[in-house]
DNA sequence: GAGTGGTCTAGACCACCAA
DNA sequence: TGGTGGTCTAGACCACTCT
């Protein structure tokens, strides 16, 4: 790990336990450069991480501040999906629980070989999956995984945690993804499994995770009950 | 304008303009160093723009490749309001127009203090308008703005572009925002003014942006037709 | 005017990828 | 093994805020 992504952790650690108080001011860069004898350039480096984690602001000529979290503590979680959902879970001990719907595999059709960047024979794992918190529906997964990509994927992987066994056992590096948001009318499927009523809407999450050589490795549509689950972003302006 | 943003903006041409065709590499930074008589850090520093704005992907050894941008430019545009929708759409050659449907001042109620960080004595505006692309209703936006950081704001102003007048006439400099983004169903408001139907989903879009300074200048709720509008995001992993 | 953060440099070393 | 990007330094100058 970097010296600057160290010099972040600790930083955020001194945040989250209030050591640093909200709305106080850390020590400025000078003082850092000192206590953590790194260069100042290296310390603006890990002062940007946090403050594109939304934990600071600076302001030249004015010091940097340490922001109040009130709003980003909510019970929306953010549903980056590929972070690997069950690792956020188990840090707010909850009780997540993935149900095996559909699990297969075949050839893509043409809307899945232009988001997988595949050809029809390249055949893709399908996956459909319902997970629980405390034994509640809460989102419908539609997944579709190249399969060269993810070998020997096997249903205890899907009822457990897919991204533990990407990242874990196949030594997946990710480069990030892109998403689409939107709202939706609920058809007959998400009735049925999301336990939802007729004119209820879905949260429908919609994305495809890329790999860090370039490959994407995941196209996936993640259709969320819209009474348990929303999706919070923080858009820190560049200047 | 810094140099490195300078050089960003040069190169974020070339890319749109294909100088560099998708897919191919950039050329090295020691290249790049030479043809803008840059340090290799500046350089590195305009490539880190390009990579949030996820044009660019650069591997150690492998050098920096751009990227396809098929999945980017799709009709659903990003949320972002208060960077001026307005000026969004002029670009897209779109005919954007507003209707303002309620233009009030009042006390804050609860929660709008709390959002806005106010007390119950300092007025706010509250401000209901109806935008429409080509004549079609799309967004129903519920803002709260503090009336003595945006004063004199008239009519006028709503019925055009609000943010034009915060960041030109008032000079008012934004640091980003929050935003919560969840389906909800529709209420007799939305069916009136969206011209929506009763069971027609809606995407809620909530945020409150903030200055520069730290002050919270607009809460706000988006309601969007859900055929209408979609919400996308760009995840770039860290490492 | 004193103190703060933002930028920039020239050079160095290292980790990684590809041939 | 050679070329690439990632990190780090020590010092410098500048723009800004606050009082």
């Amino acid at each position: 790990m970097a010296k600057y992504e160290e010099i972040a952790k600790v930083l955020r650690e001194r945040i989250k336990s209030e050591y640093y108080p909200p709305d106080s001011l850390l020590p400025n860069q000078v003082d850092l450069v000192e206590e953590f004898g790194a260069s100042r350039m290296t310390i603006k480096k890990a002062l940007n991480i946090l403050a594109l984690d939304g934990l600071i602001y600076s302001r030249r000529g004015a010091g940097t501040r340490i922001l109040n979290r009130s709003f980003w503590d909510k019970d929306t979680s953010p549903a980056d999906e590929y972070r690997g959902l069950s690792k956020q879970m188990n840090e707010q001990h909850r009780n997540l629980t993935s149900e095996s719907i559909v699990f297969e595999i075949e050839f893509p059709d043409e809307k899945i070989q232009d988001k997988l960047l595949l050809n029809a024979h390249q055949p893709v794992y399908k996956i459909i999956r319902l997970r629980k918190i405390d034994e509640e529906p809460f989102v419908l997964e539609h997944t579709y995984m190249p399969a060269h990509i993810v070998p020997n994927l096997t249903e205890e992987h899907i009822a457990t945690s897919i991204y533990s066994y990407l990242k874990g056992d196949l030594g997946l590096k990710f480069a990030g993804a892109y998403r689409n948001i939107q709202a939706d009318k609920s058809d007959k499927y998400d009735q049925d499994y999301l336990e939802c009523k007729v004119d209820d809407p879905i949260l429908e999450v919609e994305q495809v995770v890329y790999l860090k050589d370039g490959r994407p490795v995941e196209y996936s549509r993640s259709r969320n009950r819209y009474d348990k689950r929303g999706y919070t972003v923080l858009d820190v302006q560049q200047n």
